[in-house]
RNA sequence: GCCGAAAUAGCUCAAUUGGUAGAGCAACUGAUUUGUAAUCAGUAGGUUACGGGUUCAAGUCCUGUUUUCGGCACCA
């Protein structure tokens, strides 16, 4: 995937485009307005005022036609500076430039102007010299989007589009996408049994058996690799009283999204975060200097009431498992910790091959709690362990939480796209509204520093990029079915395959056997349509030698070892988590 | 929640200006005994998401609701 925005040369003529787009709307529906019309990684898009008219399918074509016929027209691109005045008077029927114009500061901005053949727009530039350069673009898609971002604000129309430096490039793009069609999860999940929704339950997921597998598999890893790091676990109670809740600041600033209900004349709370649990755990005993720092994991199923239009497959749902851990510790600890924490999360997230960025959130300008002091003491120690890890720390200003800085990873998946799942949130609100302490080396008492941070970040999310990620062809350790036996002719066959079978289940390893009536062709296509990792076919040769021929997925052509060189070959695989 | 679109058999999709809801795959039954992506024949499968309305007649038109999809806003 290509990001237009790094691309200065991409980014130009995208910019430009948006002005086309612009022009080409202005024509076809002469009572447009505009706002504004940005680059983005994905190409560009103008925000547009259309009145009463609204954009519709087909209209896309038509603006789209337009659009070539000025660019074929060929008009330059002619720039020119003006001072606010003059600008206030030339917009002076737009009330949006009206807005943008009269939030310009004068004695720092110069306001300039583009114009091309009968259309002008307030821009800060730079363009192509020539709209005759916008060659090979496509507009995609379309949709509602608030003034200046603000919900409160009326609705103008959105039209996205994406332009290139030739047809090859752009047919590239669109290709990409189609292929990201293909992989869709919802789409996918479907298809491979892995997961389903019901009208009953909007955003929440039933897990089919070959998804509890994927889902098992996922949590059995995080637990092995956890306990390997010095975890301990705990499970907390999905519902608890309103009393915590508003101890822990949830119910004053989370409420909305909460589900309660009423037990024995008591509000109740359905929780939306593990960590309120995680508190009273960590006060159910005394603790000592000598005991942090102190790792406690939850995977923590968690609902939030999501607005309706938020929802989308398993990427966003109304209940999800966290890999949640608290992790409580001397202020003296936090960089070790961290710097563990970032090469822990490496090698969890190197074993599905994606490659990540970190970015650290400042504090935020307004709402924050806490000392100045501690926060640029917090976040210098979160950059340190980041650059001490080995990694770039790009600077996300004041995008921290109000209770603390932290760093997030940006998972890239196998077709360039950028999730976030892990985060390292550092927290210096709860451990002082729950009064948590550690006994010191002098005796006093002491108030931990908290960390909070998942990996995965929802089991549910995680599980849905690497449906993705993967196509649906899972790594063998991860594949519901990872083996599919198929004798040549079952009547014949049928009973060693069986046998093979059973040798094969008995090591743990989930295969099937498909002894049904139906030619080799049918099962084999069945095989790979329900991405299996590999079939073993056998006939009268592998029956006679002992041996196996097996196909992996996507490939064709059978390679033939002894039984015991195919067991080896897969328990390898299991345990190495290898492809 | 907001803007736009959609919902027809388990799945993927047809159904002309309103005029008898249909196909492929899957399922089931039988024949076929199979060497790497679909063997043949038959059977069954529907309150067209749900409710209300217009009409002689509604999958189709109007209307309310639900859900889904693409965005916005929000967010793991």
């Amino acid at each position: 995937m290509i990001n237009i925005k790094e691309n200065e040369k991409l980014s130009v003529m995208n910019h430009s485009c948006a002005h086309l787009l612009a022009q080409a709307v202005k024509h076809l529906y002469p009572k447009a307005l505009f706002w504004v019309g940005p680059v983005i990684e994905e190409g560009f898009y103008y925000d547009i005022d259309l009145g009463e008219d609204v954009i519709k399918e087909e209209d896309l074509a038509k603006i789209e036609k337009e659009m070539k016929k000025i660019a074929k027209d060929g008009k330059r691109i002619v720039r020119e500076e003006i001072s606010k005045e003059e600008a206030l008077k030339r917009f002076s029927d737009d009330p949006y430039k009206i807005d943008l114009i009269s939030r310009m500061d004068e004695d720092d901005t110069v306001i300039s102007c583009y114009t091309q053949g009968d259309f002008t727009d307030l821009c800060r530039g730079p363009h192509v010299d020539s709209v005759k350069e916008l060659k090979h673009f496509k507009l995609l898609k379309f949709s509602g989007a608030y003034w200046k971002g603000d919900a409160k604000n009326k609705m103008l129309q959105r039209i996205y589009g994406i332009c290139f430096e030739n047809e090859e490039d752009l047919n590239k793009h669109l290709e990409f996408l189609e292929e990201a069609k293909r992989r869709d999860h919802k789409k996918l999940g479907k298809e491979l049994d892995l997961f389903m929704m019901s009208e009953y339950g909007p955003g929440f997921p039933f897990f089919l058996n070959k998804g509890m597998i994927l889902r098992n598999e996922l949590e059995n890893f995080w637990y092995r690799e956890h306990t390997k790091e010095g975890y301990e676990f705990i499970k907390t109670p999905i519902m608890l009283n309103k009393e915590l809740w508003e101890l822990s600041g949830h119910w004053y600033n989370y409420r909305e999204n909460m589900y309660t209900s009423e037990i024995d004349e008591r509000t109740f709370a359905v929780k939306p975060m593990n960590c309120p649990g995680g508190m009273l755990v960590y006060k159910n005993s005394l603790h000592s200097y000598k005991d942090l720092p102190l790792r406690i994991g939850e995977l923590g199923q968690v609902h939030r009431h999501e607005a309706s239009g938020a929802l989308n497959g398993l990427f966003r749902v109304r209940t999800f498992t966290q890999d949640d851990a608290h992790i409580f510790m001397r202020e003296d600890q936090i960089e070790e910790e961290v710097i563990n924490l970032i090469s822990f999360i490496d090698r969890m997230y190197s074993i599905f091959g994606l490659t990540y960025d970190i970015e650290l959130s400042t504090r935020p300008e307004e709402k924050y709690i806490g000392d100045i002091e501690i926060w640029n003491k917090s976040e210098k120690a979160l950059e340190d362990a980041c650059h001490k890890a080995g990694h770039d720390c790009k600077i996300n200003p004041g995008d921290g939480a109000f209770y603390g800085p932290k760093l997030d990873f940006h998972i890239k998946d196998s077709l360039g796209r950028v999730w976030q799942c892990g985060t390292i949130q550092l927290d210096m609100n709860l451990p002082e509204r729950f009064d948590l302490t550690y006994i010191d080396s002098d005796g006093s008492k002491k108030r931990p520093v908290m960390l909070h941070r998942v990996i995965y970040g929802s089991i549910e999310r995680f599980i849905g990029i690497l449906i993705e990620h993967y196509a649906g062809a899972f790594p063998f350790w991860l594949a519901p079915t990872q083996l599919v036996v198929i004798p040549v002719n079952p009547e014949i066959h049928g009973e060693y395959a069986k046998e093979l079978t059973e040798k094969l289940k008995e090591l743990n390893i989930r295969v099937e056997l498909d002894d049904r009536n139906e030619k080799l062709g049918y099962r084999m296509r069945e095989a790979q349509t329900s991405k299996i990792p590999y079939s073993i076919i056998i006939g009268d040769k592998e029956m006679e030698e002992h041996s196996i021929s097996y196909r992996k997925f996507g490939e064709q052509g059978t390679t033939t070892v002894s039984e015991e060189e195919f067991i080896n070959f897969v328990t390898d695989k299991i345990n190495n988590k290898t492809l």
